[in-house]
DNA sequence: CATTTGATGTTCT
DNA sequence: GAACATCAAATGC
């Protein structure tokens, strides 16, 4: 059950502490490219993926974001402490995984759209029969959750320790980051809230007629 | 390769 | 009853 002769090697970077995610979500979003998303189910199984694309949801002013409907059961934990994980089910069908960023009860976070598949190959192909190529496993919201294991059990769940961790990667340069609109969205669906890899080959695709901006890293004046 | 279409069932109105 | 932070299969080049 060991041998997965197609991975690409075991991230041990210490996991981001949650004032990470205590920050600008927009920032978290950037910054969770190139870092490593881990999760280990309860038979001890680890599958991970590098962080390739990401969306920003910027709490109850973001008419996209699902805080705008207030402090529900299913956007409890979105309004939780930054550094915990929401997990929401999307078209009853697929879960989604977001990392939850800013103060409590502000209801941001940064949905992760997108994995370059890291440790845990045969698991991801085994969780997602239908994908012909490794590119299939994670390009997307919920192929990624499904590939990994993440479900609604990990709704709440901090990001610091199993079963889910989220650790630092190789960093990318400011230079490979492009920003988009987001995806799937009808409302505020113009803002440039979607990060990703330039030449990442795990990206989700862009649509037809989305603008593609260079990413302008925000100025340090204060 | 690109584009279209149907399935899915929970959440909120 | 409508909307939905999606996916996979089918169809057209």
């Amino acid at each position: 059950m060991a041998a997965a002769g197609s991975d690409r090697g075991a991230v041990t970077a210490a996991p981001l502490p949650a004032s990470f995610y205590d920050r600008d979500t927009e920032l978290v979003a950037r910054e969770l490219l190139g870092a490593v998303l881990e999760c280990i189910t309860e038979d001890g199984a680890v599958a991970s993926g590098r962080i390739v694309e990401t969306e920003a949801y910027l709490g109850s002013h973001d008419a996209a974001c699902h805080a705008v409907v207030g402090r529900t059961e299913r956007t409890w934990h979105l309004h939780g402490p930054a550094g915990i994980a929401y997990v929401y089910l999307i078209y009853g069908a697929h879960w989604c995984f977001n990392a939850v960023t800013g103060p409590e009860g502000q209801g941001s976070a940064v949905l992760v759209r997108a994995i370059e598949p890291l440790a845990g190959l045969h698991l991801m192909r085994e969780r997602r029969p239908s994908a012909r190529r490794d590119r299939d496993l994670g390009n997307g919201p919920g192929k990624l959750c499904a590939a990994l294991g993440v479900d609604g059990r990990l709704d709440g769940v901090p990001l610091q320790r199993p079963p889910l961790l989220v650790r630092a990667g190789d960093a990318v340069p400011d230079e490979r980051v492009v920003v988009t609109p987001r995806i799937g969205i009808t409302r505020a669906a113009d803002l440039p809230l979607r990060y990703f890899v330039e030449d990442s080959e795990f990206v989700s695709k862009t649509p037809k007629g989305f603008a593609r901006i260079s990413y302008r890293r925000p100025s340090a004046a204060r």
